[in-house]
DNA sequence: AAGTGTTTTAATTGGTGGTTTGAATTCCTA
DNA sequence: TAGGAATTCAAACCACCAATTAAAACACTT
């Protein structure tokens, strides 16, 4: 067993364990075992189970940052003038395809990024914040431009009041997505949520002050 | 001490302590020595921690609701129509009023209610809807009538849309309004961020489909 | 004031948590 | 292939946890 090995091992185990149960109610001894190596090896490898928890989640956020940053460019190299819905596409379309290609859960992306954002008193939320902050800072930049004429205090309410909505709906997908079929016998797929999400924030952004 | 003020005292403690740090951070250790009582107070009173934390959101969820309720009886006697925009406003209003004639932080309340949203092996969530869920459905269709021609299973992702919004961004407010403060100078308060979210959540409801 | 049921207290139990250690093993290079 | 660094391993450590118990303190009735 290679070096890389061991550590992809922890990190696949913690990130499924993680987004299940959370970060406390996950022990080290749980991660280890079902991941099939020692106990020690996270103190080795990641230092203490914080930085673990960091190794997932810049694991999982670097590469889709960088896919939607390229797709930044590719869209300003373009001149056209961006619509909000346009660049809402992007962000989650782009996201999507980063994450899929990878092999990765997508829902257990914006699991973990609720999570991230609600447990472990915002150690994480700032960890995060610093580390791709200025990266999502383009994004809301463009994103204002789309929408001449907005306050920018209520601009960035607003795209709070979006974030929510998405991390919210998106990490508990499965449990929301149990009670419709269950009221209305219809199913819904992570990409038809999706296209339910962009129009519904991109009017939320639109509506009048 | 009576036997209400041991109960109140470890409500109180806990209450801050659960909002401030979740669940599972929080001991009774911490709960029973800040609340100045006997450790083993709380397994008497409470049986458990589990217990425990539900009779803390049952002192928060219980009078919120109640008071919804008695706004939808009062706004339905009325006759009118009721705008989506009207019960928006019934709700966060009323809730707001509920919560500080009883000297509750409404922040807080909110940061409870996130963090039952977001355990997800949910005891918590499973509770609050069973003993809540009859309100919030009456709630939900009253919201619905007032949309009409909106298809049912795109106006419930609306509804939850709207809850993540405002789950999300009221239980992180001090975050969001230092940084927008940091950005910009402007204060918000809670009672001006809720009169932003009531428009934006409206416009998101009657978005086209 | 005696007695009964209730509440508080202090000490204990059995268990799990993250982390550390030092020896054993594997890996790589010289 | 020999030697040294990197990694793995079993065991232990220590702090902390929820929950229990039995005795002490209290409140209330008769």
């Amino acid at each position: 067993m290679t070096q890389t090995d061991t550590v992809s091992r922890i990190l696949d185990a913690a990130e499924v364990l993680f987004a299940e149960r959370g970060f406390t109610e996950t022990s080290l001894r749980t991660i280890t075992s079902t991941a099939g190596v020692n106990l020690a090896a996270v103190n080795y490898h990641f230092g203490s189970k914080k930085e673990l928890i960091q190794a997932v989640f810049e694991r999982f956020l670097t590469p889709f940052t960088d896919s939607l940053v390229k797709e930044l460019d590719r869209r300003e190299a373009m001149e056209e003038p961006l619509s909000a819905e346009a660049l809402l596409n992007s962000l989650y379309r782009g996201a999507m395809a980063s994450l899929e290609c990878q092999g990765r859960d997508p829902q257990r992306f914006m699991r973990l990024l609720g999570l991230a954002y609600t447990q472990y008193q915002g150690h994480l939320r700032r960890f995060i914040v610093s580390r791709y902050g200025d990266s999502y800072r383009r994004f809301a930049g463009l994103l204002s431009k789309a929408l001449p004429g907005l306050d920018p205090v209520t601009f960035y309410w607003r795209l709070y009041f979006m974030l929510g909505a998405t991390i919210f709906t998106l990490s508990s997908f499965d449990a929301i997505e149990a009670i419709l079929r269950e009221d209305f016998g219809a199913e819904s797929s992570l990409q038809e949520t999706l296209e339910r999400l962009v129009p519904a924030a991109a009017a939320m952004l639109h509506a009048d002050a």
